[in-house]
DNA sequence: ATAATTTACTTTTAAAATGCAAGTGAATTT
DNA sequence: AAATTCACTTGCATTTTAAAAGTAAATTAT
């Protein structure tokens, strides 16, 4: 893997230099609210991700200790990529820029979600992460 | 400008077809956070974008009405850049991110920012559109 | 058992975006 | 009048991304 350089101490700046690209919050996406957890599941997602674009993603995720690679428990050889604690602390910032996208792009976000969301933010934040969390993952 | 075309019905995918990048948020974040209205400000912020890149966002900013640009009042031959409503509606996804990044960079956020955003997040949020809008800027 | 398919990639090549340096022209300052 | 500042634009090298094809191991189908 290729070293992330930051560019400034801000705070902004420093998530940007990781996530400042078209595809990797679209992965954690997957993972935090669709379930995906393989390969091939990123791969089928709408907005068609390139096979090198995926695997250099997966690599710096799991580099940066986002994600997690384990050999699949169904024994299909498949590979199974489940969220971090780091991962997981990354949902508010995917919910916040669902919710802003959903003002301006009509297909929108799961209404319930929405609703939960501005209804009571920081509860319906904790019960995905605790969801996540569930499936157990060290790192 | 080349349009932007939109890759899925996704929230999420939508906001990172405009601010998948690693610069357009920083612009953003000059002006909703150090108050930043000119080109020679934003190209004197630390992370250093280069100016045809600067040029290119700028652009893209104005053409989506995400911010204004203006002959300056004072008369300098300065252009003036002011955020619309639009633009404006983005101070949460902006925030969201510089918490994200404070957890794990040391210069972290200011301290006081930090813990009104944890105590009323919403009141701070709308302290900090209100201000903005006091700027007066149509959109 | 053999062949075809699936999975998770890697490699190659082409296209696009980015970074760097230099240049431009209008306005401002000296 | 000359030099400087401001807000860019242009040209070119480098890097990143996209698209397509290839690969090897494992699985499923025949």
């Amino acid at each position: 893997m290729k070293e992330i350089k930051h560019r400034s101490g801000c705070p902004v700046s420093y998530t940007l230099d990781f996530f400042g690209d078209k595809w990797s919050l679209l992965i954690l996406r997957d993972m935090m609210l669709f379930g995906k957890t393989t390969y091939g599941e990123f791969q089928s997602s709408a907005e068609k991700i390139a096979t090198n674009i995926l695997a250099d993603r997966l690599s710096m995720l799991e580099h940066y200790g986002f994600v997690n690679k384990q050999v699949g428990t169904d024994k299909k050889s498949k590979f199974s990529y489940t969220l971090t604690e780091k991962g997981i602390s990354l949902v508010p910032v995917i919910l916040e820029i669902g919710l802003w996208g959903a003002q301006f792009h009509p297909p929108g976000l799961n209404p319930e979600l929405k609703a939960a969301l501005q209804n009571d933010r920081q509860d319906t934040i904790q019960a995905i992460q605790e969801k996540l969390r569930s499936k157990l993952q060290p790192g």
